[in-house]
DNA sequence: TGTACATCAGTGAACGCGCGTTCACTGATGTAC
DNA sequence: TGTACATCAGTGAACGCGCGTTCACTGATGTAC
């Protein structure tokens, strides 16, 4: 049965809200395009009339996490605060609704171009988001932002790398917050 | 046809080396079985004789490949040489042989326990070594090491992730090059 | 030391399964007149 | 405004494929006597 044109929309966007978060969740590989749609509510054979590959909607999906995940940021309201948010343990036993560069890091670094793309994209807005909340000259602001936001995504990561619940999973979170407002002061 | 123990031990060495290496470089989905033993010389169906499931070779290959990287870091002189070959374009270019964290981190953290905990075993051997370059105070050199070993980590997946040549890809390892050693005076 | 037999590492065909993708079909929506 | 027809989003069966794993078989090695 046809749909209205303003439905097929809302459709097609439910579809990529689910796959920003499945994937985040669970990696590109780790979601099938059957769970995805099912997850949306749908069957999975419409897959093919709103995007033209799973591929094509990983690289597309990562970009609506970015998206995402600025919103968030934007609710706080210094550098120090985005650090106690980011590096928390509910960003870390959420990450299908955190940071999509801890995430999928991995996957992407072996992933097509259009994802990579799309993925330097949203970081390079992180990086940008940091500098801006630091003081100093211009040139070393930079290099520190750059280092920051390394150590911010490095250390989320492997916080959930780690067993759950042992001492150095929260230790992981805990040193990168604590060395890194020691710097911006 | 039998083969003396020697041989097989030796054959499952093999088998062994190249799953520490291909899983570095592709992931542990993006290598198969048959993939694996080819690659060291063998059928695919010799693969249980040696191992109880692609999973399990997965933390002992994971071992392994850690085991390998300590060897390869007891060659640096000082923490300034471990970080400049770290974060090198060299160990950028060949996943296979560097750092099992910034390879894996993301598959592991979906991972079963087992292959976890091989994770973290590795990891905490390496911030071990990171602090015992470390001077100052002995809480507060741990600290310092986790999340420089996390710095290290996620520059080097970030760098990878990225499109290949772009200038942030050299950016990311440089700036915690850069901002690691000022730390470190 | 020599002989007979059990063991088991390696081979390659076969298995069941889930995957991404395709396709014929349905019927409400959009459009031409 | 009403009518006839084309369009196309969603459905569910089907496809070809690669995967992890199993299995019967081979024949050299290891072992018991």
């Amino acid at each position: 049965m046809r749909i209205s044109k303003a439905q097929a929309q809302a459709n097609r966007d439910r579809v990529l809200a689910a796959a920003a978060e499945m994937f985040r969740a669970h990696g590109f590989e780790g979601v099938s395009v059957g769970e995805l749609m099912s997850a949306a509510g749908f069957t999975h054979g419409g897959f093919y009339n709103h995007f033209g590959s799973k591929e094509a909607l990983a690289a597309e999906a990562l970009s609506a996490a970015w998206t995402q995940m600025e919103a968030e940021r934007a609710r706080a309201a210094d550098l120090a605060q985005l650090l106690d948010g980011y590096l928390s343990p509910a960003a870390r036993g959420a990450p299908g609704r955190s940071c999509p560069a801890a995430a999928l890091a991995g996957e992407v670094s072996r992933g097509p171009p259009a994802v990579r793309a799309a993925f330097a994209e949203g970081l390079e807005r992180m990086i940008a988001e940091v500098e801006g909340g630091l003081s100093g000259e211009s040139a070393e602001r930079r290099s520190r932002a750059v280092a920051l936001v390394s150590g911010m995504v490095g250390a989320l990561m492997l916080s959930r790398a780690v067993p759950e619940a042992s001492p150095l999973a929260d230790e992981l979170l805990a040193a990168t917050r604590r060395e890194a407002k020691r710097a911006l002061l």
